[in-house]
DNA sequence: GTCTATAGGGCGATAGAC
DNA sequence: GTCTATCGCCCTATAGAC
């Protein structure tokens, strides 16, 4: 029987050290961008030292690419709420609901998003090529059957789609504008709740499935 | 007669400088961001060493607020078309129309403003607690106006003001992915005038103005 | 697996000749 | 007003003791 940490062991202790160094560092490159973030920061935040992050990971540019792809994963599986939805009352209002409660819950991994695609997608190209690509031609093609099938108006279904996001992301992505015209104060229980009210109305009404 | 540059000579070798450095920084801003920028990048795009950059501003922040300020000035301006519509229906398709147009001839701008707003807005705080303030409750009270006269349906109009920023933004800030879900191409005239009536038919027909 | 110390490189900013 | 050379700082990344 050795002290030693067991494999299993071993893989919790580096299972709860990434996800601390993740959650770390998106709010840091969140707050900073990536060029504005710095290992020491993203170290104080952890509670480790600086030679750890680079342990767990190589380098600066891995941190990054993991905190990416985590927000990407949440998003593609919000989308599943449309899938079996009946039409687009249904639908996409449910995907609404999910991308909302997305930006209040999961702001900062938003912003790490849109600082990457802004800056030209540097270091998750590959995935807007391959898995948002097929993502969107799917959801597309479902949009243009519900629409084949008299259940909402004649609307391009791809500028849909990007309508849904920009709304729903600008709630994460603009939040600290949307918190100052708010008075300096985050929006409360009962606000977000008028604001996923509001966008579901105008968005639903306006392709006509209400 | 002295061989030397009177005053307006002077001034405007300054004036010509300041807008070849503004054009290179405003670009390199936006592919990079505030922390992945470098004043020697700018000056490599705008074809003059470094230490001039350091002559005509200050510092990098000082150059970077100058870009910021640009683009926020134009879209104050975009606003006049709401003003002098008779209802909603001219007035919020102009506006859709002017702020769509600008994402397609300013995108690097929008960038550099969405930017500046993740990270908190470090350098332009005080302009959203005032101009923006302003600017917001002013156009909220004409929305409402167009509500209370039956011209459009009753929706809340700051979210609606949220809905045109981020949709019409959204072709800027996120122009590379949809550039790479068109084929990595970007939009053609066709394209952008379809994305134009898209956005207008969703929303006009949303918010009941047509 | 953890941590201190430091190497190595690039940055913003400036001094000073022209 | 322009430009070269350089200073001083802070960053990422790593070496090596524990």
């Amino acid at each position: 029987m050795s002290t030693a940490p067991r494999p299993s062991r071993r893989n919790e202790i580096r299972a709860q050290n990434e996800t601390l160094i993740l959650q770390a560092a998106e709010k840091v490159f969140a707050e900073a961008g990536f060029g504005g973030a710095t290992m020491q920061l993203i170290a104080d935040v952890a509670g480790l030292p600086k030679a750890n992050l680079h342990y767990y990971f190589a380098t600066k540019e891995d941190l990054y690419r993991r905190v990416v792809q985590n927000i990407f994963e949440i998003w593609l599986h919000a989308a599943d709420v449309m899938d079996d939805a009946p039409g687009p009352a249904e639908g996409i209002g449910a995907y609404i609901e999910a991308k909302m409660e997305i930006s209040r819950r999961h702001p900062d991994g938003s912003k790490v998003w849109a600082s990457e695609v802004m800056h030209g997608a540097p270091v998750i190209q590959d995935y807007l090529e391959t898995t948002l690509r097929d993502w969107t031609t799917g959801r597309a093609g479902l949009i243009q059957r519900w629409i084949d099938e008299g259940k909402m108006a004649q609307v391009d279904p791809e500028h849909l789609l990007y309508m849904l996001w920009a709304t729903t992301q600008h709630y994460a992505d603009f939040g600290h504008q949307i918190e100052t015209l708010n008075g300096g104060k985050p929006l409360t229980d009962t606000q977000w709740k008028a604001a996923k009210a509001s966008v579901k109305q105008i968005i639903l009404r306006g392709i006509g499935a209400i």
